[in-house]
RNA sequence: CGGGGUGUUGCGCAGUUGGUAGCGCGCCUGCUUUGGGAGCAGGAGGCCGCAGGUUCGAAUCCUGUCACUCCGACCA
């Protein structure tokens, strides 16, 4: 007892939130500091989370029609500079090549902070026709903003996500669009990273830099601050007319198109550790959890244990990602503890006794629950509790969600509610920028966003000015 | 960007008034173990973050610098 070892290395929450996502994501393996400050390496185990997550995503883009294509990684200057609003929110983050082979660039480059620009300048060149349209495209990426703080997978100078780039011939067809892939957004993240969202609009404040209306999907925290974890920005004609994309219309006449562009990045990996984990370090949906299920054979050295546990292996990877860890230089205590921390969702334990009464033990990472399961039936009763962990997870995510929520009507309540239950502040807002800011000024608290279910606040004025007020809107801190 | 903390072997740490580096875990070899973090024996592994300076001599003192981390600020 009582040794120096890993998991007990884990800060707990309780005591400090920061640094027991600090611990976990690090000694999970996770991830890893790279010698660049603010970058950092994501080590198989997190890579393999990503590539879950890529691929349910990917599937149903593709599903809406949209194709994957690549862009390139540097843009010229002057593309940058074309949409006003836009250079000016994302210059400061900036990264620049300005020299290469030996000289100095006559226009130095770029490094992609998001790529509308370089892509709406080959879209202008591909679009000639309404037949043309829509434009359906996205890109897997890496993009760089020069952050001055950053913290492994929720803010990072690089960082790995898709950004989806339409074009529409008419501003309802991209605000269709634009919600249609919210929507992916909000039910990848439900469904399969049990991570309930509130989706609605941006306030004109938070808004995408030159984006006609940008809409979001925020995340709440074990510590009661929000996460922003997926945005999808109507950009109207913006884009359109600055990097002159115009078609004949079927009026035979020239016109500009209307974009959209959308995007989800690995900081949804940043969420599920801090929408799930606990003292014990992560705790994976199982949807995306890199292993499913982790076969443990005990007493192994006895004879038939392994080749039962190998046959038992066998039999589950064929709908499952199940793993069998039969390294005989750990004890079966230490592998028990390694894998709760990794979050597996599902234990088999199979061992001497087991086998004789020809079954094998399921142990939950959500519950801690145990269950004796005849081998027989193993493959099906995995399905099951996989399936059960999955809505478990989300269950409890939705029940904390709804515990951190709280309603407020004046300041009064909205500082008690901040203070003495972290989270969500639902309150009514009279939708001018001055009561935005000065909440944020006294509170720290930002607006979320406009969610599109309004209900649940009675009263119509601002919880600010008390000023006459038609909209309901989310605060948090957030990260 | 401001304030605090920390850099010594893969990890966690000790190192007194300056005298040339040590412990635990892990790792390697062997044997015994195995149903909640195994035991014994032997072994390998260090530009003491980096750069200057003081000194006969620096992990230790001084200056600078870099990185990580925590708390704020900032962050489409």
């Amino acid at each position: 007892m009582s040794k120096d070892n890993q998991v007990e290395a884990i800060t707990s929450m309780e005591e400090n939130f920061s640094q027991w996502y600090t611990d976990v994501v690090t000694k999970t393996e996770l991830v890893d500091y790279s010698p660049v400050k603010g970058f950092m390496v994501i080590r198989a185990y997190g890579y393999a989370i990503w590539e879950n997550i890529q691929a349910i995503f990917d599937k149903e883009f593709k599903k809406t029609g949209v194709k994957n294509c690549y862009f390139p990684l540097l843009i010229p200057e002057s593309f940058l500079n074309k949409e006003k609003e836009h250079v000016e929110g994302f210059s400061p983050e900036v990264a620049w090549v300005t020299e290469a082979g030996g000289k100095t660039l006559e226009e130095r480059l770029c490094i992609r902070p998001t790529s509308e620009t370089i892509i709406c300048s080959m879209y202008s060149k591909w679009l000639k026709s309404y037949r043309d349209l829509p434009f359906l495209y996205n890109q897997w990426c890496s993009v760089i903003r020069w952050e001055k703080t950053t913290r492994p997978f929720l803010r990072t100078a690089e960082f790995l996500w898709q950004e989806g780039h339409t074009v529409h011939e008419t501003f309802e067809e991209a605000e269709a669009k634009t919600l249609e892939m919210l929507e992916i957004y909000r039910r990848v993240c439900e469904e399969d990273l049990a991570m309930p969202v509130i989706t609605g609009e941006k306030s004109e404040k938070e808004r995408f830099a030159g984006a006609h209306a940008t809409y979001s999907i925020e995340a709440l925290m074990h510590d009661g601050q929000a996460l922003q974890s997926g945005t999808s920005h109507n950009l109207g004609d913006h884009f359109t007319k600055a990097f002159d994309i115009k078609f004949l219309g079927r009026d035979n006449k020239e016109q500009y198109g209307y974009s959209t562009s959308w995007g989800v990045s690995t900081r949804l990996i940043g969420g599920i550790i801090m929408v799930h984990g606990d003292n014990k370090g992560l705790k994976l949906p199982p949807r995306i959890a890199p292993i499913q299920a982790i076969i443990i054979p005990i007493s192994q050295h006895k004879e038939g244990v392994v080749d039962a546990a190998g046959k038992l292996t066998e039999t589950l990877q064929g709908r499952f990602r199940a793993e069998i860890d039969a390294n005989e230089n750990y004890s079966p205590g230490w592998k028990f503890n390694q894998y709760e921390m990794k979050g597996v969702p599902v234990r088999i334990e199979i061992g001497p006794k087991d086998i004789e009464k020809g079954q094998c033990v399921f142990v939950r990472r959500d519950t801690g629950e145990k269950l004796f399961v005849p081998l027989d039936q193993a493959s099906d009763k995995l399905g099951e509790v996989l399936e059960d962990i999955q809505q478990n997870m989300y269950k409890m995510a939705k029940e904390m969600l709804a515990k951190k929520t709280s309603v407020a009507h004046n300041m009064d309540e909205f500082k008690k509610a901040l203070e003495e239950n972290p989270g969500y502040i639902k309150a009514k807002w009279c939708g001018c920028r001055e009561c935005e800011d000065k909440i944020k000024e006294e509170t720290g608290a930002t607006l979320r966003n406009i969610p599109f279910d309004q209900s649940g606040v009675d009263g119509d004025t601002c919880v600010y000015c008390g000023g006459k007020a038609d909209k309901v809107a989310y605060f948090a801190r957030a990260y």
